[in-house]
RNA sequence: GCCCGGGUGGCGGAAUGGCAGACGCUCAGGACUUAAAAUCCUGUGACCUGUAAAGGUCGUGCGGGUUCGAGUCCCGCCCCGGGCACCA
């Protein structure tokens, strides 16, 4: 307890109530709410401002202090741009769905709603308790179904959508059907469409379709009971709970991100976001430009690689394919392992015990590989492998090469296999070495010198031993082969990505419904708009089932239904009718649930318009809040969501441009991370350490605008700052400080006004010595008042919140010493005080305005309670009365500071040299020394160099 | 290994190429008090000279450079934080 309580022997308490936060700051918290003081509508007179916070995910934990770092930081400038004349929309809510909420529920074996409901409840109180000025009646929630049936419906616009490269975009799917039906596109397997039964024309229709099943290997979380998207594994880990994560191959609804790979790459450039995370965007992407190459196997077939240096393909020795490549799944037809070994085989090659054969070989190989994690086989870069007893051919020069099997190899980047060119690639050498393969030079770093270079050479160069080539330098080697790849068909230049398509589907319970049915004939139909929401239905036993079938699985009745379908047999829409309806046919819901990410890849559209009932959002409502500059005007978050939310968000709203839903080609023109805050030991925050602060125990302690005060002046925004509980005692000195200063109800208060050129504080008019004296304080702190406005004016725009509330202690510092202190001033400081400190700004200005007499001085405003100093105008500055009358020039001798002059503001460079020469203390320091030039920055400083 | 940030007092941090250390914390001294707390005032980068007043030297990770002048710009290193990483 700071200076909470005073002595009953201190005799000001009899007059004056101290500052206590807890007395004012739920008053100004239901005056706001009850005003309705920062509801938000659309209003083209005035130019608008959105700016949102990364909504949370109400976890059981309760709020931590991180959260008020950034969004007290949104809510300085929403109060801040609300005071400038903008139309603010500073909207809250909650992202509810998902694993934590769920596993939580789990431990607690309480229903997900009922945990959901109240963590969200918690959470709302929390934030309430801080002051922030949402608009709640914006409030949303990703699991009411009122919201996901807009997530489902955006789901179905993913769903009904195809990509056409030649364009750059979306398109619908029925324009792929007109084209398919036209001939302008040709049906892959060469067929007519018309002469396609319509499931067969179904199943070539998911194979374009941005939403779409696929078998693939996907990441199967035991633990979670779930699969998870490549995003949210990290190190072979569980992001949620850090659990082991394995590779499975299993059928799982796919997000085709890929096809915007480029442009999510590309519009990057114009966002004003971290450059750091532009750069994780970039890096998960992923572009490297080269060439497709196909090796024909001579067995037939062909092994597909990709390369970024397709200039080296002479000196390609061998092939990789990854242990999991299907060419060497021994289980398909087509795998290219012979039985025997080939009679060149060296004995290393077999591996290090002899196989009977390259098929026990590979098998036992690829067994071997499969027993480590990931991360062991990131972290040991040693390299094994074995031969498959196949050999390719290279294109361009015949030559038949053997076909290996090493885990340095991926399946997941590229085609999964390499032409390996030792000669040019680190790994390829080490390969090389170990198992005694052909090291051939192809590319030298000279020009005259055809071997320049030490092996293995990765740079640049030029070609050698290359026919065709010799003697290009790399870039132009590789176009030309690619040109020559084209033309004689064996590939060509091709643009690789990292990024994979976005695994989309969910074993478990607490997730959005896919709005989707399975026919008996295996293909699958989207249900008909009108009825989403596909509601949840309330089961009981929601646990994961441990194997690999969601939850969703068990709720039979639920799951069966009957439906019509309608519209075109090739993309028909299902519509639920009852069992037994003419032309009804049965169906099996789908029982995935979608990931936790799809609710927030859309949750700031709603917020423009979160009651419509009709659409996600209404297209001129959009257009008011998401253009100029195209998208959310300031978004502020954790870096956490890099290439989780921040990726898949900017892909539906992609997708959403690309069917003309939404106005802009981007979500988020500007983004900021706000930095982690570490514990008092400088550790990051957590149970286990126990060093985590609750903001609950300090808004208790010292209130909600000491917290909020203190969580901005620990240091820039953006940084890693460690917690200090002496620092918000600091920030709560200053709050006391200034209550002392401004509380005009205080008998002792020092708060004078000027009516009819009369001075008055609040016990009636000053002598005329105190009158003199209150004229000569408003003077002294008329330009430090204007250098104020200027410092906390200018610092908000730059979000440097450290240093605008370090101005503000400073003037308060000059109010503390004051004798007088003139309302006028009171007020604004107030007013530049109010977007960081609320409660006690809007307490305080309330004080003041109530001294009778005193809102008569203050200027001809209307009679009655006064309004909120949130609805009061922001202070302009005078920049002229921003610089003292008379300045302090510090004067240095060849660049170092020697002596001070005092001149006047606007005294002329001569005049300050002469001022300066006429020093006593520089004159001794010039010892007579000729001056030999001499640089005057005006009003800053003066440099005499001899 | 590659790509981003960043190294300033005892601590958090501040400084359009122009007085380094604003503001806050800490600590010390003083006032008030019977006393303590709170509050208010003063001081608080290091070192040196001086009883003192005052003065001097050094100082923004290290080494160089540009400039009248560098915490700030350029070159080369060291360290810390973050991201990526057998990505063909």
């Amino acid at each position: 307890m700071v200076g909470r309580r005073r002595g009953p022997t201190n005799p000001r308490t009899v007059f004056m109530a101290d500052y206590q936060p807890e007395n004012i700051e739920r008053k100004w918290q239901e005056f706001w709410r009850h005003e309705r003081l920062f509801a938000a509508a659309v209003d083209p007179t005035r130019p608008k401002f959105y700016c949102l916070d990364m909504f949370p995910y109400p976890s059981g934990e309760g709020l931590h202090v991180g959260h008020p770092e950034g969004y007290t930081a949104t809510d300085i400038l929403s109060r801040y741009k609300r005071a400038r004349g903008f139309n603010v929309l500073h909207p809250m809510g909650w992202d509810a769905f998902g694993l934590p909420a769920e596993q939580y529920a789990i431990k607690t074996n309480t229903h997900p709603r009922i945990v959901t409901q109240q963590n969200v409840e918690r959470f709302r109180r929390q934030l309430q308790a801080l002051g922030f000025s949402y608009d709640w009646d914006r409030q949303i929630n990703t699991t009411d179904p009122a919201y996901y049936r807009w997530t489902q419906w955006i789901f179905l616009k993913l769903y009904h959508a195809w990509f056409d490269e030649s364009a750059q975009k979306a398109r619908p799917i029925g324009e792929l059907i007109a084209d398919f039906a036209a001939g302008r596109r040709l049906v892959p397997g060469g067929q007519r469409w018309a002469d396609l039964a319509p499931a067969e024309q179904r199943r070539v229709l998911a194979n374009f379709r941005l939403a779409y099943e696929q078998e693939a290997p996907v990441n199967w979380c035991p633990v979670l009971g779930t699969v998870l998207a490549n995003e949210e594994v990290i190190d072979g880990k569980s992001e949620v709970g850090g659990f082991p994560v394995e590779r499975r191959r299993m059928r799982q609804w796919m997000l085709r991100i890929t096809a915007y790979a480029e442009r999510l790459l590309n519009d990057l450039d114009a966002l004003q976001w971290p450059e750091s995370l532009k750069m994780m965007q970039r890096n998960w992407i992923g572009r490297s430009e080269g060439a497709q190459v196909d090796f024909q196997l001579a067995g037939g077939g062909k092994i597909t690689v990709f390369t970024t240096r397709p200039d080296t393909l002479f000196g390609a020795t061998y092939m990789v394919l990854a242990p999991e490549h299907p060419l060497v799944d021994l289980a398909r037809a087509d795998h290219v392992v012979p039985s025997a070994w080939p009679a060149a085989t060296r004995p290393e090659w077999k591996a290090d015990s002899p196989a009977p054969g390259p098929r026990h070989a590979v098998a036992a190989y690829q067994r071997q590989v499969a027993a480590r994690t990931e991360r062991q086989r990131q972290e040991d870069t040693g390299k094994t492998g074995v031969f498959t007893g196949a050999y390719a051919v290279n294109p361009v020069n015949h030559e038949a090469i053997p076909i290996f099997v090493s885990d340095y190899v991926l399946m997941g980047y590229g085609t999964g296999a390499i032409m390996a060119v030792p000669a040019h690639d680190g790994r390829d050498f080490q390969f090389a070495r170990r198992f005694k393969l052909p090291i051939r030079r192809v590319v030298s770093a000279s020009s005259t010198n055809p071997q320049a270079g030490e092996l293995p050479w990765e740079a640049d160069g030029f070609s050698v031993a290359s026919p065709g080539i010799e003697g290009l330098a790399t870039a132009v080697a590789k176009s030309r082969i690619c040109a020559w790849l084209e033309q004689h068909g064996h590939g060509g230049r091709r643009i690789n990505y990292k990024i994979h398509d976005w695994l989309f589907s969910r074993q478990r319970y607490w997730g959005e419904p896919f709005p989707l049915v399975h026919l008996e004939d295996a293909t699958t139909v989207a249900l008909v708009e009108e009825q989403l929401p596909l509601e949840l239905p309330p089961l009981e036993d929601f646990k994961p089932t441990g194997a690999m079938t969601p939850p969703l699985d068990r709720a039979a009745t639920w799951r069966n239904v009957a439906v019509r379908l309608e519209g075109d047999p090739a993309n028909p829409q299902a519509r639920v009718v009852p069992p037994g309806t003419p032309g009804a046919v049965p169906a099996r819901r789908e029982a995935n649930t979608m990931p936790q990410w799809a609710g927030s890849c859309w949750y700031y559209l709603r917020f423009l318009d979160p009651h419509n009932d009709r659409a996600f959002c209404d297209p001129k409502t959009e257009r008011y809040w998401m253009t100029h500059p195209d998208g959310v005007d300031l978004y502020i978050g954790g870096v956490e969501h890099a290439v989780l939310h921040l990726l898949y968000a900017r892909f539906w709203h992609k997708v959403l441009f690309d069917w003309g839903l939404v106005s802009s080609a981007e979500p988020f023109h500007k983004l900021v991370n706000q930095g982690l805050i570490l514990g008092e030991d400088d550790r990051k925050m957590s149970k286990s350490r126990g060093n985590v602060v609750n903001p609950d125990a300090v808004i208790a302690q010292y209130g909600a605008d000491s917290l909020r005060l203190f969580e901005m002046f620990m240091g820039p925004l953006e940084q890693v700052k460690p917690w200090s509980t002496k620092g918000v005692e600091g920030v709560h000195r200053f709050l006391q400080r200034l209550w002392r200063n401004l509380a005009a109800d205080d008998p002792k208060a020092r708060v004078v006004w000027l009516n009819h050129g009369t001075w008055f504080t609040n016990r009636g008019r000053l002598d005329v010595g105190p009158a003199r004296a209150a004229e000569a304080a408003a003077a002294a702190l008329r330009r430090p008042l204007h250098r104020t406005i200027r410092k906390v004016t200018q610092d908000i725009e730059k979000l440097s919140f450290n240093t605008a509330i370090s101005a503000m202690m400073e003037f308060n510092n000059l109010l503390t010493k004051s004798d007088w202190i003139p309302s006028d001033m009171a007020r604004t400081l107030l007013r530049l005080l109010e977007p960081f400190a609320p409660h006690i700004a809007e307490e305080l200005y309330q004080k003041l305005s109530a001294v009778p007499g005193e809102r008569a001085a203050s200027g001809p405003g209307p009679a009655g309670p006064p309004a909120s100093l949130t609805r009061m105008p922001w202070p302009d500055y005078d920049e002229a009365l921003c610089v003292d009358e008379v300045l302090e020039i510090p004067v240095q001798i060849n660049g170092k500071l020697s002596g001070r002059v005092k001149v006047a503001a606007e005294a002329p460079p001569e005049q300050v040299l002469q001022a300066a020469l006429a020093d006593a203390q520089v004159q001794a320091r010039l010892a007579n020394r000729p001056l030999r030039k001499h640089v005057y920055i005006p009003g800053r400083m003066l440099n005499l160099v001899v």
